[in-house]
DNA sequence: TTTAAATACTTCATGGTCTGAACTATCTCG
DNA sequence: CGAGATAGTTCAGACCATGAAGTATTTAAA
């Protein structure tokens, strides 16, 4: 259709086109990555948490690079545990704190999200993997700004 | 700030870490573009849609190109138009289609959305103007492969 | 010309997701 | 021990998007 901007994509600035691009694909991977979980109850909250666990994680941690409310890392943390995907264990160092680490059920379902996420990523972006490459280094630099600009709570001891 | 992949962004695939500077990115756009619209009544879409119409537009085609159903353009476009800053102008060549283009007022919100965006743009990514370019071209193409996929329609041959 | 089907947009009810405030439990420090 | 800070939880309300049904207009066939 002539529905797209070969007429007058150039009447955009660069960043303007480069948040259109990042609207785009952040819209399509949501969609079509929840439409591919279904048959097991997954929001966009549970496979976003889903994909950040490689490794075990607090709740407030997630909540942080997730750029969520940490409500909403509770509720999605209640889904995936009645579904048998994560474990919560309380951090020894602690006891307020709980980690939120994969079962093997778990670890199998992320596999699958991660496999079900990059082919949903090559189809929908049309890029190559050179340029998907490229693409990840730009979101290396993009994520950690950003967590850092919305982590605005001054030093808590949660590190050690 | 103790919150960063610095220890751990190496676990995820090329394909992951670049998803997740895209959702980083996307919701930081958003947040902090309507939060600065604040003052006016301007929500998600109706930012998107001002963005979008740097020429007049019909609304199915804007439906498309924002990827949102076209439900959602008559809201925003009635809130546009209730603040002035879009006109509606039946398009001549189609008596049931309607033409959004920008009042006086419209092309100057616009203006300073854009100049806004472009400033949240650098602030939240802490990507050179360079790289900002860099993620442009990618993103022309992700836009494009995007709105294709989303144009089910039974549209004619725009090949493919 | 008349009529049926397709298209462009609108309206509305519904559901999903996020936010923010108030609450419990635990830790830290004096 | 007690005050204040922090981790997580609960819940009500707002916001946004979806999808089905409705109106107006065009297109094309009878």
């Amino acid at each position: 259709m002539h529905a797209d901007f070969s007429d007058s994509w150039d009447l955009f600035t660069p960043e303007v086109q480069a948040m259109m691009g990042v609207f785009a694909l952040h819209w399509q991977l949501e969609q079509r990555l929840i439409d591919a979980s279904l048959g097991e109850q997954l929001g966009r909250s549970e496979c976003q948490l889903l994909l950040i666990l490689a490794r075990p994680r607090r709740m407030g941690e997630l909540a942080r690079l997730a750029l969520k409310a940490p409500s909403v890392v509770t509720a999605a943390a209640a889904t995936l545990e009645a579904q048998g995907l994560i474990r919560r264990v309380r951090d020894a160092r602690d006891g307020r704190a709980w980690l939120l680490e994969l079962t093997e059920d778990g670890q199998n379902r992320r596999q699958q999200l991660v496999a079900r996420a990059s082919a949903v990523f090559y189809e929908t972006s049309g890029l190559s993997e050179e340029e998907a490459k490229l693409l990840a280094g730009l979101a290396q630099k993009i994520h950690n700004k950003a967590v850092q600009s919305g982590a605005v709570g001054p030093c808590e001891g949660d590190e050690t």
